[in-house]
DNA sequence: CGCTGTCATACCCGGCCGGTATCACCGCGC
DNA sequence: GCGCGGTGATACCGGCCGGGTATGACAGCG
């Protein structure tokens, strides 16, 4: 199976239309037809199911296209990897949540630098939950993440900092005056509902408060008095004067970690864990 | 980056020489001279640094091996599981360790059996540690390993089992007629060293002890007096007279587990899954 | 200084990838 | 019922590229 095939059958199995699916391709129709029939002859499969108007994908088709999917996923991946380890033996870039653990980020970077041998840094600043991705690319090659809020499998990890969650409530609000809160007493604010974060697929659960994309536009909602959020301790770090932080007893506590694709042997990467591990 | 290029490059690269690296391949070696050079061309890298009279990997090229490694087996598995999953909806391949956990077994088959709409099994005996092997190869949709012994990384997995570990040695041996044992008693038992097992990777670690590759040569050579070794309780199912089992008060409890690919959206294996969850 | 072994180059051929033209077929509307 | 539009399949052709053979350039070695 070449990558070729692969990639030509991805596009079949997502638009189940071989004239859209070749204009994607950038080629004509017949060639991709024949590449279809062919890939399906090798493998002794048939792949997709032809009904004269619509075209729909066999059980054997679902898992090729799962399967194509994090191949071609990879290949690109490895592509990005071996160009940035040619171009920069000495460079790496890590990729961390904007606005997210400053303090941290610093302490790190700080200590790298005084590192002979160190590699130079190149930050990459995220939305929510993009680090994951940017490291499975090759476009990154450590993240700072959150356990248990970022999807960490596949990645091994160095634990950096836990520490508890506070809530980031409008100044104003009569909540923001106590000295400790609980979940339940967040649960039900019937003006202020609870900020919701996209899940590890990117999706966001149905819920009444706003869905957020970046820490700058969660600061405004709660400046504006639009909604509440419960964050690490850090965050107090960028909060504005129309904000205030207040410590929640019994939510879990969240550990930052820095994180980088599992089996990694570039020494690069090994320096910085080092240092982060002495942190 | 085609899987070809991919293919070849692999080739040179462990063989570190184009000549060997093209018979292995079945071509000659000036059309892999040239696809290589392409492939270097298209990434804008160079792979190999070719000395005159050696071969060897730049560091972009470490990179791209390993990378390429995985693809390439990704790319094997995936076709296998596109063929498995064409010929046969309603049948399943179990990998699990010859001779071992025969009881547990024998229990999550009958149970399955009984179940409406389950899948018929097949079952794979496997060597020491094969069945991560055969569950990423795509030869096996599930397989029943344990915990802390097998490489569990990256599959998703179901408790099945704990128990307590046991010394099998020779039934005439002095220590046998002990009722327990720890294991500082046995890593200095002059005639018995311990029998190694393989590492995640297909390594032995040094020692005086027999490399065990299978149970049958196990339980010859214990029952031969040319060694001891470490195991579940459930093993005694297969003891022979010539064994005897001996319970380890202080050896860390062993968990069978279910373990089947990660994201795997097989019906018929979450059917098994369902299954082994009730038992 | 040839001999050997290495990888690169030169050149040729056949197959396959991609393009255009067309077919076979179905659904739809008049 | 009969064009008509739109679908994927087929037929055919041309050019590119992957593979082969022959050979070159060069280093190490006896």
């Amino acid at each position: 199976m070449e990558t070729r095939e692969l990639r030509y059958f991805v596009a079949v199995a997502e638009e189940l239309h071989f004239s859209r699916a070749a204009e994607r391709l950038g080629i004509a129709q017949p060639p991709l037809s024949r590449a279809i029939q062919q890939l399906e002859r090798r493998l002794g499969v048939t792949l997709l199911e032809r009904d004269r108007r619509s075209v729909t994908l066999t059980g054997a088709g679902r898992v090729l296209l799962d399967e194509a999917r994090v191949i071609l996923d990879a290949t690109a991946a490895a592509a990005r990897r071996t160009r940035r380890a040619a171009s920069s033996t000495k460079r790496l870039t890590l990729a961390t949540k904007a606005g997210s653990n400053h303090e941290l980020l610093r302490k790190l970077l700080d200590a790298h630098a005084t590192e002979p041998e160190a590699a130079e840094i190149d930050v990459l600043l995220c939305g929510m939950g993009e680090q994951a991705r940017m490291l499975r690319d090759g476009r990154a090659d450590a993240a700072l993440m959150q356990r248990p809020f970022d999807a960490l499998a596949g990645f091994d990890t160095e634990d950096l900092l836990t520490e508890q969650q506070v809530a980031i409530l409008p100044a104003g609000h009569p909540l923001a005056a106590r000295t400790a809160l609980t979940l339940a007493d967040l649960s039900d604010v019937p003006d202020l509902p609870v900020a919701r974060w996209p899940r590890h697929d990117g999706t966001y659960e149905p819920g009444p408060g706003p869905e957020i994309h970046d820490l700058s536009q969660l600061a405004q909602l709660i400046a504006l008095g639009h909604t509440l959020a419960v964050l690490c301790a850090s965050s107090r770090s960028w909060l504005w004067s129309a904000h205030a932080a207040v410590p929640l007893t019994d939510a879990s506590h969240v550990t930052t970690v820095l994180a980088w694709p599992a089996h990694s042997r570039s020494r690069a990467v090994a320096g910085l864990v080092r240092t982060a591990a002495r942190l």
